[in-house]
DNA sequence: CAAAAAGTTGTCCAAACGGTCAGGTATTTA
DNA sequence: TAAATACCTGACCGTTTGGACAACTTTTTG
């Protein structure tokens, strides 16, 4: 595993003038208390960046989070924007799906299918994640504009040509697979994204397994049937 | 129309304590001048909140987005709370759509395709004001929650009661009413609150007409046919 | 085991910001 | 037209906050 994946993409003009990953002489040095308090600071700053937002994420309060003194997280990240851009860059990777995978000669539903309830369980194991990215690209994206005009405008192009290539398999029907994929990115996200207002809605104060399945089992018969393909759970 | 429909919903234990829509005396004043400096400030207001956060949007910026002097911000508003909740407010209107009207008598199709386009119609006009209301609950709602466990849970379950109503009258196969309100919801709307994201995939900079019939034909066929319904485009 | 490097933290400060207020000007009212 | 009311705004202030820094302790290294 690569120490600092991502933040070439970030922000190309002005790198990253503190690599916390690196410590300050520049050997590597994975010491367990460092490795430990990096998450924690991570864990901590993404849950107070999405509550409050960057402006009104306080380093007093991520540090109080985190369970250290606020002057500990200027030795671990030389500002506010750098701690945020980590914790961005980190949210990245898990963007990393199966779907990656996907072939031409593959079965377009169990691919769908694997899809869409991989996206659903990344939306209830890890909400503030993709809520994170959902306050970054609502307010512009400033801190990822290279990123979605770069390497996911080609994750995208790359997926909808094997979608494209099964449709002129004839093993679905044609549509759009660019809108298909946005189909998919925004019905399952909305579970993380919009925890508070499904909970709402089912008067239930946390999600449980139950929801989970049932929010899969309907998203992928749901969708399956509307770009034409039987329903994995169809009976034959 | 009433001047403040919504305000009730928002904070009932601290009511808003200035009124913009009514002068100091309390007297309503409908000068011209105040309800376009009303407007403007608004306009402005929510498209620098959506932009910087709650937090992160200051009235000095407000003002200058709305052509006025800082302290003419505070002429109108007590303080930014109030002002950020009266944006909420305004906002909240926007959900009442024709989806509102139906009945168990309407004809599914064309009732789901009439809510899916309308909401792809505001996601597209009105961006920003469905970003807002993202960034809103993304935060955990702090806002609305009144508004969601009474409001708007009951509009989900009397909506989800006339879908109920239609599969029980065999005019559609069975299927969770509340999951597709939610996949109807999340799927327009992302137009809206991922637009920079959208945008930058599809290698645009901005939406046009036609960017927009796609996206209401595609979600509208494939919504229908993905409840068993058959879609409006298809030739009989 | 001593020197160097890494890690820790209390304290301080300048900048930004929300909000107040006094002293205006414009508009309405009688 | 004069008094009252609505409207406007520059200047000011207390608080919060990001960040710097020096002094300190702990850990690693040769």
């Amino acid at each position: 595993m690569k120490s600092s994946p991502n933040n070439h993409i970030l922000i190309p003009p002005e790198p990253v003038d503190f690599d916390p990953t690196t410590t300050p002489t520049g050997t590597y040095k994975a010491g367990k208390k460092r490795d430990d308090n990096l998450a924690r600071i991570l864990d901590a700053a993404e849950e107070i960046f999405v509550a409050r937002g960057f402006k009104g994420a306080s380093i007093q309060s991520i540090a109080d989070a985190a369970g250290l003194p606020k002057a500990n997280i200027h030795y671990y990240y030389k500002n506010k924007t750098t701690l945020y851009q980590s914790v961005l860059s980190k949210l990245i990777n898990l963007w990393n799906t199966q779907f990656n995978e996907i072939k031409a000669e593959d079965d377009p539903a169990t691919a769908l299918d694997g899809f869409i309830r991989e996206k659903v369980r990344i939306s209830f194991t890890h909400p503030n994640t993709s809520k994170l990215f959902a306050m970054e690209v609502i307010s512009g994206a400033p801190n990822l504009q290279v990123y979605m005009r770069t390497d996911l405008r080609r994750w995208v192009k790359d997926r909808a040509h094997v979608i494209q290539s099964w449709i002129e398999q004839d093993k679905m029907p044609a549509t759009d697979p660019v809108q298909l994929i946005f189909l998919i990115w925004s019905s399952t996200q909305h579970y993380a994204d919009f925890e508070t207002q499904v909970l709402s809605i089912m008067n239930k104060s946390r999600y449980d397994a139950r929801t989970q399945k049932k929010a899969a089992d309907f998203l992928s018969d749901t969708i399956l049937r509307g770009c034409g393909l039987r329903p994995l759970s169809a009976k034959t």
